[in-house]
DNA sequence: GCAATCTTGGTAAACGTTTGCCGAGAAAGT
DNA sequence: ACTTTCTCGGCAAACGTTTACCAAGATTGC
C-alpha cells in the first residue's frame, strides 16, 4: 500500500485475456473490493475513487460476469417471460412492452415460448428455474398446474392472465374481455346484425373460453339468440380462420356477421371471404380480437377489439415487482378491453340497401355509416 | 463408506430449502461426484447408480444451477440472437427457426432487439458479453463494427448477414438478393411492365442496399431504364410503405408496378394503393420481399421474394457451432432467395386489356394469367 | 485365491463475484 | 499533537458447480 502510486498503470493498453474484476483493480491501483462496491454503487466509496474505477472499466472494456455476480448474489435480474407462440403477431407487441418496461426497472428478460405444446411448456418452465429467474409472468393463456408448483416451491413469483392460483406470490391479470366483445356485439346489433357467427380459439385455452363465453353472453344481453352452428372453432392461427369460414360457408345459411376470437383468425376469414367473392362489409361483417398492427392496414382495416399489450405488459411487471420486494402477496388486475371500429364491419345485406352505391368498394369513400360505440 | 446404505434416504418427502447437488447427493446416499458425473453424462458411471441419482432428482425436483455449473465451465449454453426489430414478423418467424435450431445442437438461446437504434445496439452487445454467449448471431442487417471488437476481442464467434470481418471466428451469410430480385424483375418485364418502382429500406442497412442494388441491376440486365424518381426511400415498416405510396401516386406519372424492399412496405403500398381506389394487380403490380406469412393472405396475396428464415437459422447455428468445435475460422455461407408469384402481380394496365373482366375484381377467377418464372 | 480392472468416494481447487470484518492510513476537528 | 471520523485495503467466506486426483472398494478374470 505504500506503493500504490507506482503500481498505478502507465496506461499502456494491451489488455490481459483475463478480465477479472482483479484486472481491473490493478489497473485502476485500487483493491477489489473497492471496484466491486463502484460497480454496487456503495455509497461509501468517494468520487475520485470511483472516477478512476469507473475509467479503468472503461479503458479495459470491463463488464462483470452475471453468472458469478448472480450466484453470489442470489439475484440474476432476470424477468421471464413465457408466451404460447412467438409467430402470432399479438405476442412480439407483448414482448416489446414486457421488455421495455422491464428494462425500466432494472431487469432483462428471458423468453419462452410452448407453441401450445405442454412438453414445451415443461422446458420453459426449466429453462425459468435453471436460469434462476427472479418472476415468471406466465402469458401462454393456458397453463399446466402440476409445472408452476415448483417456481411457487422456490418462491418464484407469478403473475398468470385470466386464470391463476391465489396464492401467495401470485398474481392474476384479469382481462375483462366482456367489455370489448360487448362493445363489439352491440356495434353489430346496431348496425342491425342478428345473425352472427364466432370462430373461437382452441378450446383448452382459458382465454379463448372466455372469449366465447362473453361473446355468448353479449349476445343474451342484445336479446339474440345463439345457434350453435354458427360457434365454430377455430386455433388462433390464419389457416384456422380460413378453415372456420370455410365451414361457415358450407353452412345452411350464411350469418351475416363473424366475431373472431383473434385478429390471425379474422384475417384467416377475410381472405377466405374474399376467396369466396363476397365482400367486406357489404356482404359480411368482421370484427377480430387483439388489435395487431396489422389490423389497421387489412383491406378493408379490421374492426377489432383492442387489449393493451403495454397495459398488460406493464401490470405483469408492475404485479412481479410487487411480490419481489413483498409490498404484496396477491392482487388481482384488471386489464380493459374495448372496441375499434374499422371498416370490416357495416349494415348487414338487404338492410339498409339504398344507402350503399354499388360500383364503390374500395374504403377511401364507403358509404356505409358506422356508428362509434 | 462402510455405512452406505445407513445412510440412504428412507424417502421422506420434505423437501429441504437448499436444493444442492449435496443435497442430492445424501438423498441418492452417494457422493457429490457422482451427481454430478450421471449429471453430466459422464460414461463411467454405471447404470444402478445413475438411475438412483435419477430417481433422487425426480423426487427432489432438482436441477442444477445454471450460473454456478457456467461459472466453472466456462461454458454457458448461451447462442444470442441480435435482430433489429421484434414486432416486424419476419424476425419472430426467424427466432422461432434460430431456437428451434439451437435446441437441437443443445443451446438455449439469448434474444436482443436494436430497434434499429446504435445505442440499443451497444446493450445488445453488453447483454450477450455479460451473459457470456458462447457466439452470436446479429441478424440486425446494419452492424456497428465498434461495439463488436469486443466480442472479437473475446473469441466469441458471431456469424452476420451480408457483410462482415472476415477474420477469423466470424462467418457470414451472404444472402443471393440478386437471384430473387432479377425474378421479381424477369417477372415483371415478361409481363410488360416497363415503369417500375422500388420502396428501398433505410439507406444506413446494408440488405437495404443490397436489395436496391440487385433491384438496379437486374432492370438493367432486362434493357429497362431506372427513372430515380421512382426510387423512394421506405423503412421497412407499414407506414412506410403507405408513406412511400404517397409519394409515388404524387408524382407526375404512375408506375405500374412497385417493388419493396420487404413485405411490410409492400403491405403499406397493398394499403394506400386500395385507399387510393386502384386495383391491384389491374392497375399497379405489386412485388413484396421476405416472403412473411401474412403475404399469403393479403388481398390480394402477394407476390414476394423468399428468403429461407429456417436456412438462415439453420446456416447461422451451424457457423457458429463450427467455429465453437475450431472446424472452421472463416466460412461465406450461400442463402438463396426466389420469386413465389401470387396474384398482386399482373399484367400492365392497357396491354391485354382484352384479358380482363372488368367485373371481377376478386382473386378466385382474376382473369390475369401468371407466368411461373 | 490372487492380480488386474473398473467404479466410486472424498477431497480440494477453481470459476468471478459479493460482502462482512478489521486494521491502517488520511483527513478533519479540537 | 491528539483524538475522532472516513475511507480503503486485505482477507476470507460464500455461492453451486465441475473436475482432477488418489485411494479404496467392488468386480472380474485367471
Amino acid at each position: 500500500m505504500a506503493n500504490k502510486k507506482n503500481k498505478r498503470s502507465t496506461g499502456s493498453l494491451k489488455k490481459p485475456a483475463l478480465m477479472d474484476i482483479r484486472t481491473v483493480a490493478e489497473h485502476a491501483s485500487v483493491s477489489i473490493a473497492t471496484v466491486s462496491r463502484t460497480i454496487n454503487h456503495v455509497p461509501t466509496v468517494n468520487a475520485k475513487m470511483a472516477k478512476r474505477v469507473w475509467e479503468a472499466i472503461r479503458e479495459l472494456n470491463y463488464f462483470p460476469n452475471t453468472q458469478a455476480r448472480a450466484l453470489v448474489s442470489g439475484r440474476s435480474g432476470l424477468l421471464g417471460l413465457i408466451v404460447s407462440e412467438i409467430t402470432n403477431p399479438f405476442f412480439p407487441e407483448l414482448i416489446q412492452g414486457f421488455e421495455d418496461v422491464a428494462v425500466e426497472n432494472g431487469y432483462e428478460i428471458l423468453i419462452s415460448s410452448t407453441n401450445y405444446d405442454p412438453k414445451r411448456m415443461s422446458l420453459c418452465i426449466r429453462r425459468m428455474l435453471e436460469r434462476k429467474t427472479e418472476g415468471v409472468a406466465v402469458m401462454t393463456f393456458g397453463i399446466e398446474e402440476p409445472l408452476l408448483e415448483q417456481l411457487a416451491e422456490r418462491n418464484i413469483p407469478m403473475v398468470f392472465v385470466d386464470v391463476g392460483p391465489d396464492s401467495p406470490g401470485t398474481s392474476v391479470l384479469k382481462v375483462d374481455y366482456h367489455h370489448g366483445i360487448r362493445q363489439g356485439v352491440q356495434h353489430l346489433a346496431a348496425l342491425g346484425h342478428r345473425d352472427i357467427a364466432f370462430v373461437s380459439g382452441p378450446a383448452r385455452l382459458h382465454s379463448a373460453q372466455s372469449r366465447l363465453n362473453a361473446f355468448s353472453k353479449s349476445l343474451n344481453e342484445c336479446g339474440i339468440a345463439l345457434d350453435p352452428a354458427w360457434i365454430v372453432e377455430g386455433d388462433h392461427t390464419l389457416e384456422g380462420g380460413i378453415l372456420a369460414m370455410e365451414k361457415l360457408l358450407a353452412g345452411d345459411k350464411l350469418p351475416t356477421a363473424v366475431m373472431c376470437s383473434n385478429d390471425m383468425t379474422a384475417i384467416g376469414v377475410l381472405h377466405k371471404v374474399y376467396r369466396a367473392g363476397l365482400r367486406i362489409p357489404d356482404d359480411l361483417s368482421i370484427i377480430g380480437f387483439d388489435d395487431i398492427q396489422m389490423a389497421r392496414v387489412t383491406i378493408p382495416p379490421l374492426t377489432s377489439i383492442q387489449m393493451s399489450r403495454l397495459e398488460l405488459a406493464r401490470a405483469a411487471v408492475t404485479a412481479l415487482r410487487a411480490h419481489l420486494e413483498g409490498t404484496e402477496t396477491h392482487r388481482e388486475y384488471k386489464i380493459d378491453t374495448h372496441l375499434v371500429v374499422r371498416e370490416s364491419t357495416g349494415y348487414p345485406p338487404g338492410a339498409m340497401e339504398h344507402l350503399q352505391q354499388s360500383g364503390q368498394r374500395n374504403g377511401q369513400d364507403s358509404a356505409v355509416k358506422r356508428k362509434k360505440v
